[in-house]
DNA sequence: CTTATATCGATATATAATTATCGTTTCTGA
DNA sequence: TCAGAAACGATAATTATATATCGATATAAG
């Protein structure tokens, strides 16, 4: 088994993808021009690949085809994930209008929202049924957009069900249990680094 | 000059904001305490805090007060900075609803989409208005959630009238002039952290 | 008024992350 | 076929980040 892949490498590597994939054309890369665009050394750059199992070829490069089976496989794109989406206000629908999500393995399989209704393809069913459709169809990722004031509340129902990983569009810290992970999608801290860039600006 | 502050440190310092906000009650917080919900050691919390010019007392912590007026104006959430919206469909709007632009001092002036209306207080002109308005306003912030197809374009027109930071919510990369800067707000990476969990548990 | 304890700040140490150096490989063009 | 350049990988050095240690200080309890 494979040792843990380093936080700050595995932001690069996702990035990295990110790179090969709005140059649909280039047959390979080379470790500096990565670099160049990450504002790293291209020695970083190796060892990331080096780390994953990926090899290049002096000369050439990192081969295309390698790279992108690689970071696909280690970063999870491959596998198909069911999720739900819990909270198909404003947000919650805009996030279904993300087509990324498809494409980077999360295929949501229902919504849930005090008013039933049907978005597209996707049934929003009530939230009184979450709990038996999470544990029948062994559901273990939930979008996480209701309101504030209902964060926590509908958090514990999830986990109650059995959920695993909750992605948090709230701005509430949720508590809980040990062996639950939330993501929090944080746009204060987002907003922080904005100011912090007009600011600099202005001295 | 203070010299500026290392990201990891400008990151907790968020972190801690945010952690003082939402225990309104308590009037001082230990570095232990801190450290806790950070997941970090008190010995670094102190440092951070330090670093910043606030200073604690022994054997109380550091002062409710001094920690929130220190941190927002380290952070820039004191002054007030006027900002455009630019693209208003369902992820536009649900900007709008998050009230929490407001409280970090992020003020929106004006939204531009294809079709112009009306959303709540905020008026919404059509796209051919926006470079007039920037320059007549002097804005210098645009949050941009226009459709992936014209987000280049979009950010062209911003840089030619004088944009200096856009908060980009579209999924494409953007070429800008050097003194621009572009805060990109990534899902896929979010997306690659909640695969990582979900992956982790399954092994 | 004294003692015990929680917490602080400063300095030193340890760990992690990044970059530099150097020798090697493979393609290109004479 | 051979010289030169572009890119690689491995190891060493550097820099950045985080923790440990220890003496000092302020409160609280007796």
């Amino acid at each position: 088994m494979r040792k843990p892949i380093p936080m700050r490498t595995f932001n690069r590597l996702v990035d990295i993808l990110k790179i090969i994939e709005q140059a649909p054309d280039k047959q390979s890369f080379s470790s500096g021009d990565l670099a160049l665009e990450l504002g790293v050394s291209d020695i970083l750059i190796r060892k990331d690949l080096n780390s994953i199992g990926l090899s290049g070829r002096p000369k050439i490069g990192f081969d295309r085809t390698d790279l992108v089976s690689g970071l696909e496989g280690v970063l999870g794109y491959t596998r198909q994930n069911d999720a739900i989406l819990v909270g198909c206000g404003r947000l919650g629908r805009s996030l279904l209008d993300f087509s990324l999500l498809d494409s980077l393995g999360i295929s949501l399989v229902a919504g849930f929202d005090l008013t039933p209704s049907k978005i597209g393809r996707l049934e929003i069913l009530p939230l009184t049924k979450m709990p038996s459709l999470i544990k029948r169809l062994r559901i273990r990722l939930a979008l996480l957009c209701v309101p504030e004031d209902s964060a926590q509340a509908t958090a514990d129902q999830l986990v109650a069900a059995g959920i695993q990983v909750i992605w948090n569009f709230t701005a509430t810290t949720l508590h809980v249990p040990e062996h639950v992970h939330v993501h929090q999608e944080d746009l204060r801290l987002s907003a922080a680094h904005v100011l912090q860039h007009l600011h600099r600006e202005e001295q």
